[in-house]
DNA sequence: AGGCGCTTGTGAAGACGTGCACAAATCGCG
DNA sequence: CGCGATTTGTGCACGTCTTCACAAGCGCCT
């Protein structure tokens, strides 16, 4: 693993923008202040401030200003954020002024409600194939796309330039999906299959497991509930929470 | 700080052993090494190392070896960890040793996909309700379970001891469903549509948000080809900022 | 029994992320 | 034109997470 460490880089100077690079923390937010920016956007606000921006998108204000600030702000002191142009500069900084292409692989149960979702569409993707391994699934069409057969990824990736590609499989074909999108060179993908993933140094892979998901739910039901079942004799204060614990993907009591 | 009383061996059901409150970034890998671990199981290992164990779930051995140790674990130096005894220690903490009832609302695309999805019930769930609002869709059977109407929640929640809700409604109905499960006393809610919901405190909120995943990659994907495509003469000069970066949730180049 | 190799558990150091609090900047208005 | 109200951008301190490195413990083999 190779670390480099590059403090300075404060070229920000050109009216082009170059590219910063971003605490991973602030990248990982940033497609949230886009969606809360988008809605703003649609209800004609021109510009918000960082404590409306922040609530909208639930997180501290400081730290939102901090992450813009990382991407070479366009804030106004006493007025706030344009709004037009704060969804330009993040669009520009996430890569989403092209928009990129997604190959989806497996299309079965979880696949078919990936292909029919719009939220691809209007947040800057586009799927450009489906494939599957089944012939039985081959052939057919959905959302307007016709399904082909997983072998043809080379033959796909050949009309298209494949930005991201998706894995939708059974966890036991998902070593091997990913085998072929690499050797077709996709350098970024998201794996829906429980299951870890060996890429080459310079891909990145990104997961969504459900199951971890309500995994974590599940320990802090357990917590809560054990907390609650303290004997009454000499408990200690619970409705004080001792500390609360907000974590990297939790909201908790976002206060209205 | 070891002076540890056995959680896990025998007879553990009645008093509760007061929860070690672990760090959350703990807490959110332990469902990876208990997936690991069940793999290894069924491997036929017996024991594990935390270099094993470590490989298998995608993390660093040392890390692994800590996160296990807040749980108070037993290892065995020189030989390694017992899998079944780990498993054992770790479905305790999450809370998966009572299988967790699981409403699930919305049952349009996505939520099609959930009910029928086999990973609920093999991962310490079981989906106690599918409800939707539109009349049309209650009554559906879908995987032996009968869709139900929003309304019936009181219901339902009196019928069954609800641990979780998930929604897989519209955004623009997600904060509603998030009220209505509040209210029949849901304290664990996951959330797959794109908002931000309003919980009181005490409720715990994750989201999975698939436009949000694509995104990151999006930016990563930006940063390589800006890394790639050094222009020698003028135009959009880039830094050339040397690469490797590692996200909280991103794994990368995992050797073989 | 004793030594040896292997593996755990953890102290310490450093990287990273967060949030407060405030100076600097800007606008609107008298 | 200056002043007060407002809001950004950030220095700083603190907490959390990661990683290294190694002593302590365990089992096996001789
Ligand atoms: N269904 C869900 O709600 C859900 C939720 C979370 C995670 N997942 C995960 O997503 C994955 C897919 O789930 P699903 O319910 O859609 O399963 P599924 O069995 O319905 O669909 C899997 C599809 O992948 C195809 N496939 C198998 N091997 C392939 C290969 N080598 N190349 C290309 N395609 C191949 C199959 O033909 C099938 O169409 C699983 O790993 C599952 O654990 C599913
Ligand atoms: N389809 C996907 O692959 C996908 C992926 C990621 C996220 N999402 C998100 O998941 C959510 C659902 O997506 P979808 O594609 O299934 O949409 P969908 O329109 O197919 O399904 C939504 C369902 O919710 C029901 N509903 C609407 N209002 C309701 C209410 N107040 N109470 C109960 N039920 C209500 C509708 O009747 C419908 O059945 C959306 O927010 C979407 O953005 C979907």
């Amino acid at each position: 693993m190779s670390q480099h460490r590059h403090p300075g880089a404060p070229g920000r100077a050109g009216a082009v923008p170059a590219l910063p690079d971003l605490p991973e923390a602030t990248v990982a937010r940033l497609p949230e202040y886009l969606r809360a920016l988008h809605n703003l956007a649609d209800a004609g606000h021109e510009t918000v401030s960082s404590e409306g921006l922040s609530a909208a998108a639930g997180v501290n204000s400081a730290k939102l200003r901090k992450d813009l600030s990382h991407l070479g702000s366009y804030g106004t002191r006493g007025v706030g954020y344009d709004v037009a142009l704060l969804i330009e500069q993040i669009e520009y900084v996430l890569g989403l002024t092209q928009r990129r292409a997604v190959a989806l692989v497996g299309v079965g149960n979880l696949g078919h409600a990936l292909a029919g979702y719009d939220g691809f569409a209007s947040r800057g993707f586009r799927i450009a194939a489906l494939l599957d391994a089944d012939p039985s699934r081959v052939g057919e069409e959905i959302n307007g796309l016709v399904v082909r057969h997983v072998d043809d990824l080379p033959t796909v990736a050949a009309e298209e330039s494949l930005a991201i590609g998706v894995i939708a499989t059974p966890a036991a074909a998902a070593q091997q999906v990913a085998d072929q999108l690499v050797a077709v060179g996709v350098t970024s993908i998201l794996n829906f299959a429980p299951c870890v993933l060996s890429v080459p140094e310079g891909v990145d892979v990104r997961k969504v497991d459900l199951a971890i998901e309500l995994q974590i739910l599940s320990f802090h039901e357990h917590r809560k509930a054990s907390l609650t079942a303290l004997p009454a004799t000499g408990g200690t204060a619970l409705t004080a929470l001792p500390g609360g614990f907000a974590a990297t993907d939790t909201q908790e009591a976002i206060g209205t």
